[in-house]
DNA sequence: GCGGGTGAATAACCCATCTTAAACTACATG
DNA sequence: CATGTAGTTTAAGATGGGTTATTCACCCGC
């Protein structure tokens, strides 16, 4: 299943891995509620926007149909950094006072749908240990994403840091996903790249390149990235594949 | 209060910021199997050892009465990243299913609390709503401390983020604190700040000293790190210190 | 008082990455 | 077709931080 097919299905009402995560094991009644949900406060927000600032107010829970989007935090001095990317059918959980954390900047043409707080509240009363347990386990996946990410920040070289994104974005982009062939469209500039490893975007470039030129992927198509030899680029990023699925994927792929 | 007092706080039953908030609203019941829960379970670790290694079976939580806690994540070249330090009385999320995705490394002498599953199911059936809710502000004050070490990772300079680790520590040493000297107990080697923000040891020692002729701190009695200057300290951090401690520091503080 | 171990301080060297800048490509717009 | 804009590629020079190694200071056990 391509992108394009994960986002039709998260749009045409059969959404995708953290969607069905939230709602299995819901009873009919909030399952429906949540399906109204959906349609009613679903919202389109053009690529390069804000969909939220640090700071704002701001519901608990987005989920996003469509579009990729990247939680950003800067500095004074301009300098910014993508803390997590939220892929479509996963959720976006900005704060938990009503305050955000970042800014959710919308790196495609993005469709979120708001979960307003009172909205969780009448879930959670129409069936409350599932509902409380999927959060969890949802916040717990990006957490471990985000340490995995910050171990090669803190610790790793350009190059296992390129080869560490590329690979998480393929598993997770693919991870619904019955295909094997390697490739995936990978909607960000080589600027945004560099907010989310920490490289300055001629630096991504060069690494990039390096990769390429040693057969390791090829983005000469631009709208799609190939990785041509998996196993050299998780050793790059000193990955242990399975090891990563079970920790960073929804528990249902 | 100082951080010994603190750590008696809490080692006589007397806990102190996350607890309080874990356990409030708690109805009686609830908080009498607390309490027993602490007299039971606490276990010391002596500094250096390991509580818990990444990849085991462990508890979803530990309570820290006493000691400070480092999360550790390693690369097979030995490199290692600490992603986040757990001080008396916070808690510690190893994992959401059962398996722990760091080393919990102890910095001091520790003493930990495990709060096995079910005893939170036990809890959860007491008194549900008060305890989700405090778990998810805890989680969410562990993810605000993350991100804004991480933005510093990848995008500060050693010296802001050696300024960054002062301020943070010591705003979360003195939360629940009444005296206003700028003088707190820092009970890590060079080479675990290193860990910690990403630097080498001895770039470590390089940015501390530099610190230290400008007069900004004081490291000269290894058992106290003062700091003169905080505003020159917060400055280089690009700290604003009201919006940090809002956004890291329990709310009952 | 002596030896051994751990951590801090400092120096010298090196290279990974940043910065700036300029050329080039692709694509949209009038 | 000409022009503009956004993103990529490459080059050249500067530098921040890593690495290695040595010395120093302190503590602890004997």
């Amino acid at each position: 299943m391509s992108y394009e097919a994960i986002t039709a299905k998260v749009r045409s009402g059969g959404p995708g891995a953290s969607f069905d995560q939230m709602t299995h094991g819901l009873n009919a009644s909030a399952k429906t509620r949540v399906t109204a949900l959906l349609q009613r406060n679903a919202r389109r927000y053009p690529a390069g926007s804000n969909i939220i600032l640090e700071g704002d107010e701001s519901d608990p829970f987005f989920l996003v149909l469509d579009g990729w989007v990247a939680l950003n935090k800067s500095l004074e001095d301009g300098h910014v950094q993508t803390i997590d990317i939220i892929l479509p059918a996963d959720v976006i959980m900005p704060s938990a006072e009503g305050v955000s954390a970042f800014d959710v900047h919308a790196l495609t043409d993005v469709t979120v749908c708001a979960v307003p707080m009172q909205e969780l509240d009448k879930l959670e009363a129409a069936d409350p240990p599932h509902m409380w347990t999927s959060i969890r386990a949802l916040s717990a996946a990006a957490k471990a994403r985000i340490a995995e990410r910050m171990l090669r920040l803190g610790q790793g070289s350009a190059e296992m840091r390129i080869a560490y994104f590329l690979t998480e974005l393929y598993l997770r982009v693919s991870a619904c996903n019955d295909n094997q062939d390697m490739v995936f469209h990978l909607p960000m500039t080589q600027q945004q790249i560099g907010e989310f490893v920490g490289l300055s975007s001629v630096h991504v470039c060069r690494t990039l390149r390096r990769l390429s030129r040693n057969g390791l992927i090829d983005t000469s198509d631009h709208l799609k990235t190939v990785i041509n030899d998996f196993d050299s680029i998780a050793n790059i990023a000193q990955i242990d594949i399975n090891q990563l699925k079970a920790e960073i994927l929804p528990s249902d792929c």
